[in-house]
DNA sequence: GCCCAGGGGATAG
DNA sequence: CTATCCCATGGG
């Protein structure tokens, strides 16, 4: 176990429950994930302990982002400010871009408990079993899996989406590449998969490659600027336009806030 | 039982 | 280009 006192804002409990990983689980006071084939746990009394180096918690929590930087860019007004005191410390994650397509695929008109559970089914039909669980499925499983055995995971009418955008990745789209593009080339990219729109693309950008620009907007993150700044027809343009560079971040701390605290 | 969920695709206008 | 409609499933 190591024990880690990160130099960075740092709020674990916010950070893994808003709504942007899905295969993280609290056991008590200690969150348990698996990431790139590992079983990470975490926990945070002060300080960070886990069962991980620091190398590995600076990249996946996204700890060279200047947090206090960052929230002063998109700390714009009332609304935003009561977001990032409420919820001080909650980070970005930078998830495996292969992973965070198929799951935000599966979110589409779907609930998070709903996303855990059918992630859950996949790794465990598809994934490779190791002596703590199951490995996120490679590409190549999804892609050689038939209709009938993934509906089995639970995925509706989502699972022909699942399969062909699996088989494209496998016959050459290399996702980490589209890292080294700008935001835009980047999501129009993303956008020619099946399953894939605006919201997905954007939520596989913020949340895995890097493109801390990018605005997802769900049905929240609509009531929340309409309710907020007023009638809007284009959410994605004016969030950006609005809160700059990191509009990401300013686009997760609303989303969590308002999940949390049901502001209809 | 009922309502709804971090939307996307197809179709019509 | 925008407006509807439908989609499977199970958590709350």
């Amino acid at each position: 176990m190591h024990h880690i006192q990160p130099e960075q804002p740092f709020h674990l409990d916010h950070t893994l429950d808003s709504g942007q990983v899905f295969r993280w689980h609290k056991n008590g006071h200690v969150w348990e994930g698996i990431v790139n084939g590992e079983l990470i746990q975490i926990s945070q009394n002060g300080s960070i302990h886990c069962n991980c180096n620091e190398g590995f918690l600076s990249t996946y929590f996204r700890l060279n982002d200047d947090l206090d930087t960052i929230l002063s860019s998109i700390d714009k007004d009332e609304n935003i400010h009561k977001a990032i005191t409420a919820l001080y410390g909650l980070r970005l994650v930078r998830q495996d871009p292969w992973e965070c397509l198929i799951s935000f695929i599966c979110s589409s008109f779907n609930n998070v408990p709903r996303i855990k559970l059918i992630v859950e089914n996949l790794s465990r039909e598809f994934g490779t079993q190791f002596h703590q669980g199951y490995t996120f499925p490679a590409p190549e499983a999804l892609a050689r899996a038939s209709v009938k055995e993934l509906r089995k995971c639970g995925l509706g009418y989502r699972d022909k989406y699942i399969l062909e955008t699996a088989q494209i990745i496998t016959s050459g789209l290399d996702l980490k590449k589209l890292k080294s593009l700008s935001y835009e080339k980047a999501k129009e990219t993303l956008l020619e998969l099946p399953g894939v729109g605006q919201k997905v693309a954007d939520c596989v950008c913020l949340f895995s490659l890097d493109k801390l620009e990018a605005f997802p907007c769900d049905v929240n993150i609509q009531k929340c600027v309409n309710r907020f700044y007023g009638p809007c027809t284009n959410v994605r343009a004016f969030g950006r336009e609005y809160f700059g560079e990191y509009a990401g971040y300013a686009n997760h701390y609303l989303f969590h806030y308002h999940r949390l605290y049901r502001t209809r």
